[in-house]
Formats: structure tokens, C-alpha cells, sequence
DNA sequence: GCCCCTCCCGGTAACGTTACCATCTTCGTA
DNA sequence: TACGAAGATGGTAACGTTACCGGGAGGGGC
């Protein structure tokens, strides 16, 4: 039976110290990659720590360098799937840096009141982490501005906060192209909901895609992000004299609408059509066939979008000029079932 | 414009004290709720802190109280939609409680593996919380007993451990109450994952709510909690020669599948059937017609667990006898537009 | 009128870490 | 050979909170 010692005893800097034969200064040092320090006693410091399995308490470092971080985290509900990456990154970044969350959450999808969002400012909070897509909500910066917080948004572009996200238009180039590779002559494109950047973004990705290609049929349909317009868009690109032989939605809602759409009208995919999202939520694997999609690294845009924004907070001054106050992080083009090359060219 | 002071001063507890004229300890004793106070004082002391807007500062609070708390949260991905609002909920009381989080995710939706939960436990946490359906993985369960650390597993029964979720039973013998109530006769049910014990309970309250109704007929196809088990389960039940007029799927992904099939054989939900799911994620709303559902207070089920967890990590024994160490929470029928009155009775 | 007991409250010492400055080496160079 | 400079390490004092004890103010019983 082991007997698993019950007693978090807390192994120390001073036990580390101690077996290494330093000071916990010196220890310290090793920890935080301090440079003034002999390699050789490094090494010694470095071992003790792996003797004893030590671990840096946070609560005993944060105490006595920054003062204390609290960042407020807003966010609707977009995607239950993006959040789920989403607050798992902002919940391990900010566990590693000691920072102390406040959640703030918006109901059916719409932003929290500028009240609810005065009420966070008020509680405290050195910071604000936007979830996507209250970045682009004019109320909600308006709010903030007025605060005068850092604010960090993720997925949407800031004139004055901090951004992270990714290529959208690049991403939709990218699938574009993927599509034509394969073969599709006639395109059709669903547009997201034209109050958020990303949507003109893809629409151009798409469009340059296009015109790059030279011989390309190409629609456009408006939707919203929603199924419900993913079902009108789909039936209206269907209807046309010459439909698409593919279709690429803005997001997997609007394209699980249309594989729907396809369904009913007894179109098998991708054998009679083939559909596309973009942002890899769980819909897209829930349904038959799978998507091909494109997905984004949440987990590590919200990392990364924390992280700018505790230096930030640290720093004091709320901007370092033109420096690195955004970032673009890579996507990936997901290949699943729902593509295929055309009937007949 | 508002200067807003960027100095995050830190107004601490010894500035409280000086402006309600009493000592720090005074201060802490009514932060904590200490009986030991004088009303008048304990009064005096509150409008301090309302006045500074004081915050206690978790680090030093816990520094000094409980030497660390650090809790592994293991899930895999069961539905993004719960697992969104799961981490929010462990969140909010991880960083009320100051304990520090580590997440750990199986991959495709399957149980980290044992080498993998092995490292979680030498990182140094003393405690483990579980996510559904990990709760019911034996693997995972076996790993977790060698290590006698204390655990709490949500939505699942565990002998030895804390457990925190809803009665499905219960939720399913409602569902079902209110289908009958609605008029239906004929009604089809669609089993969950045999492996869940979820899925068994939900099945025995629909039985038991079927039997009560003593003229109602019950037709039972097999899933597994899987978009496409509800799509085979779907077609075997409207293939009956008196097929269902409503079914009642074990989750929301069959229930999605349900509609799917309905559409594809042009039945309307609900005109000429009714669906209900359980579980109330993303997928109830993205769909049309939006799902009645049973909605689990997932975050509140989180923070309880967690709480539960903290507590007995903090008590130091693994088992305080067989005390409060289970809880079931209310769960809510939430009635959209999947379900009506049959076409006739 | 004195003693003891209860009720409130304050003082002091931690908790584990890092900032800051002092100290001790070790060289390179005049 | 000596002396300053740079490099490496240690000592001390914080950070904000609570645990633990000690002590003063009342009140009741004899």
C-alpha cells in the first residue's frame, strides 16, 4: 500500500538551497535564468531541483514581484467549441503567471451590458482579454475605452489594444485554391456576418483565390454565421441555372447547414457536392461526413493574447508605441470527407 | 479624462484598518466572518472596505493559510459546449480559492493515457478533478486509486470518491412525463453509450414515466451518445410499422441526427414528429427547429465539485467516513420549438 | 468590593519568494 | 605586485495575509 506522504510538505528555495550547498538567492537566480551564475553551479542547483521534484510556488513569487494581476475575461458564446480552447488557454497561461481571472459572460450569444462590463471594471481588474467577437462590438470598446484599461482582443483587428489572431484571408486563399486544385470549376462562397472584419477577409482570400485561377465560376451568398442563413444561402447557390459543384461556407455552422441542404435535395457529399467550413468547431466532426475545414490554434492565440497582455499590464504604460502589439499565428487546412473532386469537369 | 491611476497601489488590508480605526487582524477576522467581532465594529470595518473597494489578495492569503493547493483536471472532450461552461465554472472557484490549475486533454474525444496521467500526478498535484465521462473510465479510475489522491469526478457515480451531478433519472422520467402529457403514445427512445451509467439511468426513467402512463407504447433503438449512432437509431425507429410520434434521444447529438433523418423522409419537426435530447449543448440551438432539452447546471456542478474537492484536499484525510462527499444538483426541462402535440390521436 | 470568566481586540511571527545592496573572488593590467 | 573592475554569491528586508497568544474591558457571583 503506498503510503502517499498526505503532507504537501512544500519542498522550498531554502531545501533546494540546502542540498545544493548555495544560498536561495542563488537558487532564485537559476530559476528565473539569471545569466550571473557559474554554469557549474547551475548544474548543482539545477540537480537539487530535480532531486527534491521542487516546484516554484506561485502565490509566494507573485506576492513580492507584481503586485497582483487581475484581468477581466469577456466573452459571449460564439462557439462552444472555440471556448472550450479558448478558456483552457487562458486558464493555463494564467495558472503559469499566477494571474487571477475574472469571467464575465454574455447571454445567448450577445455581449454583456455596458453596465455588467462597468461592473468588471469597478471590481478591480488591471485588464480585459476580449474573446472573439467583442473585439469588433463598438459598445463594448467604447466602454473599455473610456476605462482605459489594456485590452487584448483576440481574433479581430484593434486599433488600439492589443490583437491576436490569424490570416483570414490567407486561410480562405488557401482553401480556395485547395478546392480549385481539386478540380471545381464553379465556386460558391457564403459570407459571414458583415459586422465582424473576418468575413471581408475571407471574402477577399476567396476572391483572389478566384481571379488568381483565371477560368473559375465563382457565387457569393450572404449569410450571418448562422445555420439558419447557411440553410437559405445553400438553397439559393443550389437553385442557380449552373450551381457550384463546391461550396465554402464561413464557418462550419453555415456548412453544416448546407450539407443539410444537400441532404434534402438527395445530393450526396462529396460525391455530388462538395462543402467547406472554416474555424474547426465540433460541428464539424458531429456530422456526417466530417468537414474539411480550416482550423484555428486557439488555445494558442489565447495563450499568446494573455501573455502580451500581462507584459503590458507589467510595463505600466499602456503602449509601447508601434512595438509588438499583435501577432499572427499560423492556421491549418483540416482535410476531412466533405471534398471531393467533381462529378465531371 | 479620467487619469485612471495605472499604479495598481494595492490598497491592502492595513489600509482598511487605518481608515476604520481598528487593527489588521480585526480586518482579516471580518473578512473571514469571524464571530469574535462587535456588530458596530464589524460594520465599521465593512464600510472601509467598501469605501477603498478592497480586494484581498489571494497569493498572500493563501501563502500563509493552505501551503498550495494544485488540482489536475483531466477531460477529454466530450461535448465542447460542456466543456466550455465546465471550465469556466472550475475556473471561477479555482481562482476565488487561489488553487492552482493544471489541465490535462485526452485527444479525439478518448482518455489521456496512462503514461500521461502518471506525469499529471509526479508534476506535484494533490488532487484530481474529472470530467464526464473520464469519472466512468476504468483505466483512468485505476491510475488514479494507485495514487490515493483525493478525487472528484463529475456526472458519474464513484465508490470512492466525491462525486457531483444531476439525477438522470429523473431528468429522463420528466422528459418523458411531459411527452405523454403533450399527447403522444407511441414513443421512441434512443439509448446512450452502454459504457455511461448515465445512459442506463435515463433509460429507467423513461421506463419508469412510460409504465406510470400504463397505455403509452415504447419502442428502444441503440446509440452511443454519437451523431451518427442517432442517425442509425433514427431510421430503425421511423422504419416500424407504427412508428414513434416523438422521440426522445439519450443526448442532443442524437436527438440532431433524429431531425436529420425526419428531414430527409420530409416528416416536419415537430408537426409530424416530435424530438427531445438531453444535455441542452450548442447543437440544441444551432439546429432548426432549436431542441427541448434537459439542461444540466454544468458550471455550478464544476464549482461544487471542485469546492468539494478543495475541501477534503485541505482536510488532509482522503475520507471523511461516508459524509457529504456526493451531491446532486436540479437540473431544468427547457422547452423549445422540437416539440408539439401529435398530428392525431 | 473583589475575583474570575467571557468577549473583543491587538501584537508578533511566520508563509516562500525576490529586490537590493554588500561582500568575496578572480582576473587583467599598469 | 598591487589595484580596480567585473563576475559570482550571500544577507536582509520586504510583499499582504493569517495563526497564535496575550491583555484590557465589562459583567456576574460571592
Amino acid at each position: 500500500m503506498a503510503q502517499t506522504a498526505r503532507r504537501t510538505r512544500g519542498v522550498t528555495i531554502i531545501d533546494v538551497a540546502k542540498q545544493a550547498g548555495v544560498s536561495p538567492m542563488t537558487v532564485s537566480r537559476v530559476i528565473n535564468a539569471d545569466p550571473g551564475v557559474r554554469d557549474q553551479t547551475r548544474e548543482r542547483v539545477n540537480e537539487a531541483i530535480r532531486a527534491l521534484n521542487y516546484k516554484p510556488n506561485m502565490m509566494a513569487r507573485s506576492l513580492v514581484t507584481s503586485r497582483e494581476i487581475r484581468i477581466g475575461v469577456i466573452y459571449s458564446n460564439p462557439s462552444a467549441a472555440f471556448m472550450s480552447d479558448f478558456l483552457g488557454g487562458v486558464f493555463e497561461e494564467a495558472s503559469a503567471r499566477a494571474a487571477q481571472l475574472i469571467l464575465l459572460k454574455g447571454k445567448d450569444g450577445k455581449a454583456p451590458t455596458p453596465e455588467a462590463i462597468e461592473g468588471l471594471i469597478a471590481s478591480g481588474v488591471g485588464g480585459i482579454l476580449l474573446a472573439p467577437p467583442l473585439g469588433e462590438v463598438p459598445l463594448v470598446r467604447q466602454v473599455l475605452r473610456a476605462a482605459n484599461l489594456p485590452v487584448a482582443v483576440v481574433g479581430g483587428t484593434a486599433p488600439d489594444a492589443i490583437s491576436v489572431g490569424i490570416d483570414n484571408r490567407r486561410a480562405a486563399y488557401d482553401m480556395t485554391r485547395h478546392l480549385i486544385e481539386l478540380g471545381h470549376r464553379r465556386l460558391g462562397f457564403i459570407l459571414g456576418n458583415p459586422d465582424q472584419s473576418a468575413s471581408a477577409e475571407r471574402l477577399s482570400g476567396f476572391q483572389e483565390a478566384v481571379r488568381e485561377a483565371g477560368t473559375v465560376d465563382a457565387q457569393i451568398a450572404q449569410g450571418d454565421f448562422s445555420y439558419a442563413s447557411g440553410l437559405v444561402a445553400g438553397e439559393q447557390l443550389l437553385d442557380a441555372s449552373a450551381p457550384p459543384t463546391a461550396i465554402f461556407a464561413s464557418n462550419d455552422d453555415m456548412a453544416a447547414a448546407v450539407v443539410s441542404v444537400a441532404h434534402r435535395r438527395h445530393l450526396d457529399v462529396p460525391a455530388d457536392l462538395t462543402v467547406t467550413g472554416f474555424d474547426d468547431t465540433t460541428a464539424a466532426v458531429t456530422l456526417w461526413p466530417p468537414l474539411t475545414t480550416i482550423r484555428q490554434p486557439v488555445l494558442e492565440l489565447a495563450a499568446e493574447a494573455l501573455q502580451l497582455l500581462i507584459r503590458e499590464m507589467r510595463a505600466g504604460t499602456v503602449a509601447p508605441a508601434g512595438e509588438e502589439r499583435s501577432r499572427v499565428l499560423q492556421h491549418v487546412l483540416v482535410e476531412r470527407q466533405s471534398t471531393g473532386r467533381p462529378a465531371r469537369s
